[in-house]
DNA sequence: ATGACAGCGTGCCGCTGA
């Protein structure tokens, strides 16, 4: 089975490319992020021509995350227990964000995440973002804990640049959101709840990257980043033969800023 | 060639993204 994951930077710019992808890929369930749309505004249609089931969770413009699978989709969450919530003005009541979604595809607990970005250091959103790690990893614990043989996959842009080498440069990015201590932290706080990233043994760095800023010719000269990741429960893991940054769906107009990532499970 | 931001709506600027 192959699983994968894709932050999509809009789904209404980009769903004849996705669907494409999948098909040529011969991805068996795929992870979306950054959906930016509504339930009602989601294009379903071109999913299920190419033999996709999908489910979205979108209130808005912004966020959205979805799961697209021909091997069945269960079991179906909007949000995992306990998920923070957030209010983009003072008259607005907070509430949970478009930023979870899980589904069991074949046997494989699937999460669809789009971890906060945090904006700057110091601001409430960074602040929400910790809050939001440390919420996933809590939640995240006691699925474990409820069944330690359980295949999960927590999937998606995490916002983070886990290592130095997860930067084209470290240097660049001084003072800034991802690659700080306590994002990391709150990061390997997954890794130590027995989760793994499955990706990174395929795809050693250094300058091994899935976002490129859409500016200053940053994917051309490979300046990038490492943010998005699949870490997997132990069940999960010790099922990954295969795994890649598919970088070629980053190139050209139309693309995403993100590239997809793959695995393959035996 | 991989090539100098993109997508959205309260829309033709401002916000968000990272």
């Amino acid at each position: 089975m192959r699983v994968a994951t894709w932050n999509v930077n809009s789904i209404r710019a980009r769903v004849d490319r996705v669907a494409d992808w999948l098909e040529r890929a011969d991805v068996d369930v795929l992870a979306m992020q950054e959906t930016k749309c509504s339930d009602e505004q989601f294009p379903t249609m071109p999913f299920l021509a190419a033999g996709y089931d999908v489910v979205h969770c979108g209130f808005n413009q912004w966020n959205g995350v979805a799961i697209a699978s021909r091997v069945g989709i269960e079991d179906v969450a909007v949000g995992f227990e306990n998920q923070p919530t957030w209010s983009s003005s003072p008259d607005v009541e907070a509430a949970a964000e478009a930023r979870a979604l899980g589904a069991t595809c074949n046997g494989v607990r699937v999460w669809s995440l789009y971890i906060p970005n945090g904006r700057f250091v110091g601001s409430p959103h960074y602040a929400y973002k910790l809050e939001w790690l440390a919420a996933l990893r809590d939640t995240a614990q006691k699925w474990l804990a409820d069944d330690p043989a359980a295949q999960l996959a927590l999937v998606g842009d995490w916002n983070i640049a886990p290592t130095d080498e997860d930067v084209w440069s470290i240097e660049a990015y001084e003072g800034s959101t991802h690659v700080t201590e306590p994002e990391r932290t709150a990061f390997n706080a997954i890794l130590d709840a027995q989760y793994s990233d499955v990706v990174r043994p395929f795809t050693p760095g250094p300058a091994v990257f899935t976002y490129w800023d859409y500016t200053q010719l940053r994917f051309p000269k490979n300046r990038g980043m490492r943010i998005d990741f699949i870490l997997g429960s132990p069940a999960l893991a010790q099922r990954v033969i295969h795994a890649e940054i598919v970088r070629e769906e980053r190139k050209g107009k139309g693309a995403s800023d993100h590239a997809p990532v793959l695995i393959e499970l035996a």
